[in-house]
DNA sequence: GTCTATAGATGGATAGAC
DNA sequence: GTCTATCCATCTATAGAC
């Protein structure tokens, strides 16, 4: 599969007006969009194609199906959070010869998906996206999901060097409560903790969410 | 609406062998099962009724619509757990003279979540559809979270009076950080962890993870 | 109350013209 | 590559016989 029009990670969205490459982001994107909001089972091809003004056809001939669409649309966005923090937990390694304490660790793994929701209105749809094909995806994105593993194995490892008093399963345990902590940023939960702290809570604040979170996670790590 | 032979919290469910309640109650446990294992989208009336061994109008008959059904079968099971959360809570503060610690506070939002997946297997299915349907369901079920808030503002009060050091804002953000870890344990997340630790993480073992759920959140809320 | 039959709507996918 | 028209499967819900 050769690279088309689809908006990456970094740079914006190639403006070229070919006919081809345009449909296919614009059926890409406009998927990504309503999967995020209403989930996959409740939005149809019928759906994207009409607000994304494309052809009913363009879906199965770009695709293959609408299946494959949120697989490839899931591949994509995963691998490009995974690339951010794997960046990053370098960078924490390159920074403490190898041993990063804690924090920095955590610091990998959360502030991307938070920096995520803050940058611009694509990602934060993206980050809902990924959160929300996570629990509903079917085997083939739990596929994915089972090669994430390999990637989390890199924090894994740098949390056990790093507490390595702690027996490891201790540590998987800490890791797993962690990411409840991230795929926890919902939408509807920002919504129901706004309404239950009366409007105190603003997660537009990311830099003090993140340190909200890490915070937290931190001295749970060091119990 | 009247009691039915639907299982309740508690006792064993009723082996009365009324035509009416029986079915009724097998529409119930079946499609809970169904829906917690497979997702709402993804069950149809028909699934439920054939495994049900009823016939395809029931569930319409006595619940109104598919829709209709989730909504009864998310409300009883929020209810039940929410009853044993603030028994629980009840219970610290009378131990406590109305002002009980945090860890006590945290056990009774915690413990009975996953205690239900250790008593039984029916249990253990209410809690993987309560967790599902939080995500999955439509508008009818929000509503039910939004009053689910009203549950929640007991602990968020214990916890501010058991830290009432602390700005209300970062109590809450908080109580939001332990709500996810709660939320994800789910059974695919269990997988995940599963094969990432090589075995070493077992989620049979209930009292050890809530004891490590609290030794994290406790430590959590004492930063 | 139970059941069959079917209405009525919507969905994913594709054939075939251009 | 694009688009229209359409096939065919599936679904929820209900009418009406028993």
């Amino acid at each position: 599969m050769t690279d088309t029009g689809i908006p990456s990670a970094e740079p914006a969205p190639a403006p070229r007006a070919d006919g081809d490459a345009a449909t296919k982001a614009a059926v890409f994107t406009t998927a990504e969009r309503l999967f995020a909001l209403k989930g996959f089972r409740n939005v149809s091809v019928r759906d994207i194609t009409a607000e994304a003004g494309v052809n009913l056809a363009s879906v199965n001939y770009h695709f293959g199906s609408k299946d494959a669409l949120l697989f490839e649309i899931f591949r994509r966005r995963t691998a490009e959070l995974n690339r951010e923090r794997a960046r990053m937990l370098h960078e924490a390694e390159d920074r403490h010869a190898g041993r990063p304490p804690v924090r920095d660790i955590l610091e990998a793994l959360i502030a991307p998906p938070l920096r995520w929701a803050e940058r611009d209105e694509n990602r934060r749809i993206s980050m809902q996206f990924i959160i929300r094909a996570r629990s509903e995806g079917d085997e083939s994105v739990r596929d994915v999901l089972r090669s994430d593993v390999s990637h989390l194995r890199r924090f894994a490892d740098a949390l056990i060097k790093a507490r390595s008093d702690l027996p490891q399963e201790d540590i998987y345990w800490r890791l797993h409560f962690v990411l409840g902590m991230i795929h926890n940023n919902r939408f509807a939960e920002f919504d129901r903790l706004h309404a239950l702290s009366d409007g105190q809570t603003r997660e537009t604040d990311v830099e003090g969410l993140l340190r909200r979170m890490l915070d937290f996670a931190e001295a749970g790590f060091l119990a």
